[in-house]
DNA sequence: TGAATAAAAGACTTTTTTGTCTTTTATTTT
DNA sequence: AAAATAAAAGACAAAAAAGTCTTTTATTCA
């Protein structure tokens, strides 16, 4: 469904809205023990988000990833886009070039279908809405 | 959402379909060419389908891929598992190695709805049942 | 039986994705 | 200003997915 990239991706932005929600900054190695996953691949996928500016970050002592207002209210549709691209919420799922509703695919209808709702539910996740569950530890961001 | 060789395994195993509803055969090239995929590609995708039973084939002159009266009512989602497995209907959607009620990623439960119904729509499409649209030109199975 | 045909099998290449390592740049603190 | 810290950047490496090419095996037909 998504690439390990996107995975990756939207475990460590809502790992970093949690941390930030009350001013912290968090470090690239925390958010990669906190999630469980590759250090530097996260770090490089983090850097795309910050230049889309889904994310923001500091150098230096004290620094690390954090997301101001604006960011907390950028849903989980902002950050696939940015990491998969579109083609979950347009492509065909034949994976046809030509797909559309005058010269559908077998699953054109249906897929339609499917794939609104996940955008949907993609589109009215924003990031900060998990943070609360994941402090109280009724969800989880790594397995284990 | 699924692999290349699934998309062409799907596109493939519903153009024998609609060839071999009057009991025609079709050989691997007709096959690519029909569906625009790599031939030798979709070939071997095919072998494994022939593995597990989902469609039969034929050497020699006159031989080539087809459907029995069993295999017609194969469902789609049937071809997805040989191909990519169950991961789709199955994997948690971040990734995470334990995702489960007890302890749900936070996309967890509004998942589960989704793959639901995706795997509902793969379980009851049937390979037989786009023959005569395919047929009337109504669906397609290759771009342009 | 021999030639032609078509799938089966296997080795191989290319491309993409995933993951790692090292160096550089910016920032803070002493 | 110097040292320490942490992200940014870029070059590599490994693994997986996608795609190609060649040889083998089975079948039919003349």
């Amino acid at each position: 469904m998504f690439s390990k990239a996107c995975e990756y991706a939207i475990r460590a932005v809502l790992f970093i809205s949690q941390k930030s929600k009350d001013g912290k900054k968090v470090g690239i190695r925390e958010i990669a023990k906190g999630i469980d996953s590759p250090e530097h691949f996260i770090a490089k996928i983090l850097q795309d988000l910050r230049r889309k500016g889904l994310v923001q970050s500091q150098k230096g002592p004290a620094g690390g990833f954090y997301l101001d207002k604006e960011s907390m209210n950028y849903s989980l549709a902002d950050v696939v886009r940015v990491v998969d691209g579109d083609s979950l919420f347009s492509g065909c799922g034949l994976g046809l070039k030509q797909c559309s509703e005058k010269k559908p695919c077998p699953l054109h209808h249906t897929f339609k279908q499917i794939r609104g709702d996940i955008y949907h539910m993609l589109e009215s996740a924003k990031l900060g809405e998990f943070n609360k569950q994941l402090e109280k530890n009724v969800l989880f961001l790594k397995g284990e």
